[in-house]
DNA sequence: ATTTTTTTCGTGTACGCACACGTTTTATTT
DNA sequence: AAATAAAACGTGTGCGTACACGAAAAAAAT
């Protein structure tokens, strides 16, 4: 049991070492012009309260203004996957506003390479003091990275996980292990041994390495359980519920009845569900990825068994109090920052909007 | 997309205005003492200049003393479970300290409602502004209430939902629902119909309803999509890993060789692993509650299937941050706060903790 | 021992806002 | 017109930290 303990200030530090403000704030800050004696006194005392500097009142005299610029892909009606980490990060900005820092927004298009470059131009100019973003393309990034590195900016990645960059840290899932766990699950639908169709956009054939670890991870489940059952992949032009794809879809499911099960390793299964003719809507198992309002509506109508969620409002917010910290306390960061693995079903995917 | 703003003072709109910056704040915050026509005069500057306060200053400033004091029940090796509500409370406690406000713990016997009232008479001197609180005993707790609201001092629930009071908030899960997961997954390892065993401590008969809500869910999910498996329950004096509990388990499933899962409604699965013979654990199903290090252990290993998580840490953290809002901005809260109901399987464990 | 240099430390002010208190102005009553 | 009440406004202080400036103490040089 603890009882009340008010907030311990430099000043209550100053006092029970017997020396001013100014000592106590050269030592924190490990500024010159103390002696070894005092400075080790003072460091004690520090340890003993566990004391931590305030950051509002730190903020307010520094008149620091930290500016995180975010680039990260637009959202319309058809695709929402991002404005769930756009909200995260609004709500964040709010939250960190007391510390003087400072969120600003820029947004492409996350199928047109070109989008992404230019906004950057837009975003530099904003002489940010941080940069979250979202690496969406190889090559661009590379780029990107060097200008952000030229100026000694620090960058932080989101959702998307490109090695070989000096990034202060990555917010995201771990890719490999959801489609391992989405395996398990399509599993736990269906245990006899049977052929699985896994559905993926040509777009993310290259670009987007989540989609093949988490394609990677799933046929790894039944490998290393020794799951006799099999997988195959289906790749579409544009994963849009367009009449061709639609056909193709059916296509192949009739050409292949014993195809017991699909994953999507995209956030797009809603757009199976709706090319999928009803007698293969009612015998065959679905799993896919994030809770997006259109495809809970698919699960909360029964067509789809289990969504992976990414937590993508978590990510945006986490992404932003990390780099906050790191700003502010100049705490280096954990490199990987894995968030949980949420298992959606009808019956709780409620509590998770 | 939205820029880095500039700094306009509180003091520039005072001297644009001819007022003094009292004025100004007055204004800006809806009190009394302006006449119209400065009011006007002076919103209409605020708004040519687009002002907001500096949120940094204004969070140095008002840094008021609130009192939030916690009644929980304490935790000890062999019953972990209160311990991350408690440091959910830890850590929130250290997020709110800037903004004026203090925790302070009470930690009573779970099973001695003597305690309970007890130590709320040490609370209660302590003098709270606000009380969050795990209303273990029904009776009791309509004792403490009347104290708290004849001193009008407002309090939350936490994990425990009472009805018929008039508490801020409930923050916990709904535990109908989590049962009925759990009903739901237990369906999935056993599709077949048979049997099902219920596990549940006397101590739990009537004192804690979340158990009965449970196990109420587990039992409807069977209902309500009529399912042919049957539950029956097995009341057990001390959920502990004694000689007589082991063999009252062992005898019971003996007798009743068709038992093909079995669900625990408390965090205390990892009991029931323990006193399993080996062929028994080998061929039943267990689901239990709460991601206590020794539950995670049985998932690990594999002799537990299911646990679902109550996100201890997040309720007790969620707790003092939702009251903190109420005591700042007097928002009021939403009645139910229920968290989400996380299923967790050896996969996807260690992201959870 | 005295002066100079260096090291060590204390004081004071600014950061921008919130709010209590006190003063002036205006309106109302006698 | 004087006295009283009410409304409108100004002043000042505190929140906790950062940092510049200068004073005191200690060390080094003369």
């Amino acid at each position: 049991m603890f009882l009340f303990t008010s907030m311990i200030t430099i000043k209550d530090i100053a006092k029970e070492a017997n020396v001013s403000q100014g000592t106590v704030d050269r030592v924190l800050h490990n500024r010159s012009g103390v002696s070894k004696k005092t400075k080790a006194k003072i460091r004690k005392i520090l340890e003993h309260h566990n004391f931590n500097v305030n950051p509002v009142a730190s903020a307010l005299a520094m008149k620091n203004k930290h500016r995180i610029a975010v680039l990260i892909p637009d959202y319309n009606d058809s695709d929402l996957f991002w404005k769930s980490p756009y909200l995260g990060i609004l709500k964040a900005a709010d939250d960190v506003k007391r510390f003087g820092v400072q969120i600003s927004n820029f947004t492409f298009n996350q199928y047109d390479p070109l989008s992404y470059s230019e906004i950057f131009k837009s975003l530099i100019e904003s002489k940010p003091t941080a940069v979250i973003m979202v690496p969406n393309f190889s090559k661009e990034t590379e780029q990107i990275v060097s200008q952000l590195e030229l100026k000694n900016i620090p960058y932080l990645f989101l959702n998307i996980d490109i090695k070989g960059f000096n990034n202060i840290s990555y917010v995201g899932q771990d890719s490999y292990t959801s489609g391992y766990i989405a395996g398990k699950l399509m599993h736990f639908k269906i245990p006899q041994s049977s052929k699985f169709l896994i559905i993926q956009s040509k777009h993310n054939i290259t670009k987007n390495n989540a989609v093949s670890n988490r394609i990677e991870g799933f046929n790894d489940y039944f490998l290393k359980n020794k799951i006799k059952s099999k997988t195959q992949t289906l790749k579409i032009e544009n994963l849009n519920n367009s009449n061709q794809t639609k056909e193709k879809i059916n296509k192949y499911l009739n050409t292949n009845p014993d195809i017991k099960g699909i994953f999507v390793p995209s956030s797009r299964i809603y757009i199976i569900v709706d090319c999928l003719k009803k007698q293969h809507l009612k015998n065959i198992e679905l799993i896919g990825f994030d809770n997006t309002p259109q495809n809970v509506e698919c699960l909360i109508n029964d067509s789809v068994s289990f969504l992976i969620s990414q937590k993508p409002f978590d990510q945006g917010y986490k992404s932003v109090r990390l780099l906050t910290d790191y700003l502010i306390h100049n705490k280096s960061q954990i490199k990987e920052n894995h968030l949980p693995i949420d298992i959606l079903i009808k019956e709780n995917v409620m509590y998770n909007i």
